[in-house]
Formats: C-alpha cells, structure tokens, sequence
RNA sequence: GGCGGCAUACCCAAGUGGUUAAGGGAGCGGUCUGCAAAACCGCGAUUCGGCGGUUCAAAUCCGCCUGCCGCCUCCA
C-alpha cells in the first residue's frame, strides 16, 4: 500500500486516487529565464521517479509539467539583452530540454507553455470578478490590474497554516496601496509600452504567475487533480494562491495530494544568486554523469534538504561506480564458458534475489524512500558480487541466477535511473597489450609486464588480474 | 514576530514504540596476489543534540532547552 506524505493534512496517508487506476499529476517546471541548477534538476528527478514508480505500480498516470515562458524575469532579461522575450524563453526552454534528456527524465505527457492558454486564464479571471473573488483596480496607460481579493476565500492559509491575521502583521509583507488586502496577488497585470502585451478585457495585460497553472490544470487534466507538486518554497505564496484561485471558483478540491520536494544547500548554504553559489545543472553534467547525480539526488529522501559538497558527491560516486560495476561483472560471467567443476553457494543468492522486489516495493510505497530501495538493490549486489568472487567460471546453475540478478536490477535500478548502459571498453591496442601481458607473466617475464601495465595506464587504462590468467581493463581511476 | 523542518558512527544517510540501529563512502585487520590494483571476508554507534516525562518497553510519543535550516518578497 502505497502511502504520500501530503503537505495538505501534514500527514503520511494511504494513497487512492479519484478515480483509480488514473492519477493526474502537475508539477511546476522551471520559468525559463535562466539555465537551471542542480536544485531544479534534483526536483524533476524526484517527480520523474514518482511518476515511474506510480505507474510501475499499475496506475495509468497523466503527467503534466508547465513551462512559464511569460514572467518578469524573462521580460527582464529580454530587455538586458535587446531580444525579444519569446527569444529569451525559446532559448532557456530548449535548454532545459536538453538537460532534462540527459539526466534520463521522462518527458511529461504534456509540456504547456503559458503563453499558450492565456485565452483560459482570462475566462478563469473573469470567472473571479463575477463571483466576487478579484477586483479591478487602474494601473498603467494601457489597462489594469485584477486582483484577487483573497478574504473572500475562506480557507485561504490552509496549505501554508499561516492565516490572514498573522500575514498582515508580518513585518515583510509588503505594503501596496492598490491591494485592499496584504495577501492579495495579482491575477492580470497591465502592461507598460514596450513589453509583452495580450488583448483582456481590462485592457492589454499578461498574466500573473498563479494563474497560469490553476489554468493549465483546470483545462489539461481537469477541476480536480490527484498530485500536485513542486519545491517547498512554492507552498507559500504560489500553491496557496493557486488553491485560492480554484476553489473559489469551481468550490471544488483542487488537489488531493500536495508533494513538496527539499532544497539543495551548497555546503551548507541556500544557493542564490547573491550568493553566487548558483550550480547549473549543466554544468553538473560537465562533470559527473548523469546517472551519478541521479543517484545523489535519490540518496536522500525527496523531502529532505540535500546538501551538496563536492567530497560527498565524489563519495556517493563511488558506492555508485561498484554497484555499477557489479553490471559488467554478471555480464562477463555469464558470457565466459561454464564451469561444472566450480563448487558455489548460491543459497543466499537465490534468498536475496526473492526478496529485492518486495524490499524495493515497500521501501518505495513508503513515500518514495529512495535511500532504502537503493539500500536493497545494494544488499542484492553485495550478494552477487561475493558469489562472483567465488570462482572465476560459474556453474549453468549460477548463470540463472546470475541472468535473474539482472533482470531485477536492470528494472528496479532502470527506475530509478541509476543504471548506466555504458561499459569500459578499451581500444584494440589496449586489449592486445594486456593479452600479450598475459604470455609474458606465464613466462614469468614480470618486468616487461609491468612494462605494459605502466604504458597503458599511461594510455588511460588499468588493467587489473582476475583469477585464472584473465584480466579485466577499466578506465583510468 | 508568525509558520514549518532538521539534529543518528569520521562523512553521507535510512529507521518514527519491542528480535543484532539499513545501505554507501572513508578507515583498520585478514585472504588472495610475482608485484600492484581489484575482489572477497571480518571489525566498527551498548547508542541515536541535552535534560526531564509517559510506558513493561522510546532514536521513535510528550514537554522544556540548545544548535542549524527553510518559508512569510522572486525562487525547485
């Protein structure tokens, strides 16, 4: 049984969707004004693993991953760069494609782009003023503002557990004379000469930042989603707002499970761009592969803050490489000859290889614990890997295990994506080398062996022995 | 000031009432080896920030304290 801590009631709770076995699931993606960072990136991770997971677990889910290509950031850098706004967001859009492919991501079903259902976020707007919920107020020579009055929805603060009365006397909520309350948010913002501007009814605007989810939701997936996520900054004031937006409007749930991902700190430290700690996610990339950040994202439960230190990562990247290489050791085993001499225990063998599934399952069906479903594909390794060390040719009873280890690793390890398919391989002159190295220690002629050892670490290879006269050639370490 | 989170071995990190406190990294000892590396085996928290309380039983629940962090303004 499934369960997801809901940011909504606080609480840990049974999973069960509105109507089984679909799941409709929103999460914010990224505004598209920059590269991202390892922290948007360690969040798509987290969603892209939720949505495997759930549909592993037999639901039909539909994924739906915005793209705010409208904002002031963008307008912004538009301006900073004298390009079109739409230039701004083709660029960082495409960008982030890029590296949402290479971090082994799924694609949403659905990837909307904001400027592209301004029509629905008018209509939800206008929606608002009938009901009584916004308000219009004067603003720039070219329209006005609405705005949405939020007193009027009752159980505004019910995500955030923060309350009207308590917001209004914080000390850093702003002060705007055109809000008649602090908490209100704009719905529709004039625009000034100059900048992007859409046909409204209160004259030329373009949207707030709430509306457009509540609006890509509501038309793509419905009045009533099963998940909605994103990172825990956006509890307070987006999703809160978005909530007010909708229920008010449709007085119906918006959403019935709110996930809320934790923040990536470099060394301690919130990454800000006052900071200048900023870690792009391609950058990252540069560096580590994909599938080793991955497996440091996934090391820490989704919920958790994570903190990033190029040491711990470097270490992680280690438990990552020998779990990996555990891959390549099967695959050697069961294409060598067999052995019906060898004499192996494969008892704890068989054990481990029954029970990794259902390790796997209930450490994921508890909120997606992540560091556990790894920690078991780890036991399964560490298992296999002793009874690879046992002799250097297996038994046919050992290769079926061995086929049944990879298939389960390849499918549970495959959804997380912490599996690389790469294998080292070695250049021709590097495999001649080492085989020639193997004649000369037959020969007892050591020295010119170590000879060949030195020229091809030089060459960027080790070569290590396995028992039985066989060597195995990796990367330089 | 309000709201929320966290504190587990040298490091990362699970565990949220009851058998030996997962897993990974680093370290140490051993086996193997021409050497090296790798591999494999073994060792490592009598204890979970501190102090009280509840309970037959607590890292796990409650209270207080200390420290760190996030949100309340754009933010994954």
């Amino acid at each position: 049984m499934l369960k997801i801590t809901n940011t909504l009631t606080g609480n840990k709770e049974p999973f069960g969707p509105l109507t089984p076995p679909k799941v409709k699931m929103y999460v914010c993606g990224p505004t598209v004004y920059d590269d991202i960072h390892i922290g948007n990136a360690r969040s798509a991770v987290n969603f892209d693993v939720i949505r495997k997971y759930l549909a592993f677990s037999g639901f039909q889910v539909t994924y739906v991953m915005n793209i705010t290509d409208i904002d002031d950031r963008i307008i912004k850098k538009a301006i900073d760069e004298k390009r079109e706004y739409s230039e701004v967001a083709a660029t960082y859009t495409k960008a982030y494609f890029d590296v949402i492919e290479k971090l082994g991501i799924q694609k949403a079903d659905i990837h909307p782009k904001a400027t592209e259902y301004i029509a629905e976020m008018i209509g939800l707007i206008s929606g608002l003023i009938e009901k009584g919920h916004a308000y219009v107020v004067p603003s720039t020579d070219l329209g006005k503002d609405v705005l949405f009055d939020s007193p009027t929805f009752k159980s505004y603060g019910k995500l955030s557990g923060k309350n009207l009365e308590e917001l209004q006397e914080g000390a850093r909520v702003e002060k705007n004379e055109t809000k008649k309350n602090p908490t209100d948010f704009v719905l529709w913002k004039a625009s000034k000469p100059g900048e992007p501007q859409w046909d409204s009814p209160w004259g030329k605007g373009r949207p707030g930042w709430h509306i457009e989810c509540s609006s890509m939701v509501r038309k793509l997936l419905g009045d009533s989603i099963d998940i909605h996520g994103g990172g825990i900054d956006l509890i307070f004031p987006h999703h809160e707002n978005e909530i007010a937006q909708c229920e008010a409007f449709t007085e119906k749930p918006y959403v019935k499970y709110w996930l809320h991902n934790g923040f990536i700190e470099i060394s301690g430290q919130k990454m800000s761009k006052s900071l200048g700690n900023i870690w792009k996610a391609k950058d990252a990339l540069k560096d580590f592969r994909p599938e080793v950040l991955r497996y440091f994202f996934l090391s820490a439960h989704y919920r958790s803050g994570l903190n990033y230190d190029r040491e711990i990562l470097e270490a992680n990247m280690r438990g990552w490489e020998e779990f990996n290489q555990t891959f390549q050791r099967i695959e050697e085993a069961l294409t060598a000859p067999h052995s019906d001499a060898a004499v192996m225990d494969l008892l704890e063998l068989r054990l481990a290889i029954d029970e990794v599934e259902t390790k796997f399952k209930e450490a994921m069906d508890d909120d997606f614990n992540t560091p556990k479903a790894i920690a078991a594909l780890f036991d399964l390794a560490r298992e296999t890997r002793r009874v690879l060390s046992q002799s250097a040719r297996v038994t046919p009873g050992a290769k079926s295990l061995l086929a049944e280890v990879l298939e389960k690793l390849n499918l549970l390890g495959g959804l997380l994506g912490i599996v690389t398919t790469e294998r080292a391989s070695a250049p021709k002159e590097v495999e001649e080398l080492a085989q020639a190295r193997v004649e000369l220690k037959k020969e007892k002629k050591f020295k010119e062996a170590d000879e060949i050892r030195a020229r091809v670490l030089a060459m960027g290879f080790t070569i290590e022995d396995v028992q039985g006269g066989h060597f195995r050639i990796l990367p330089k370490k």
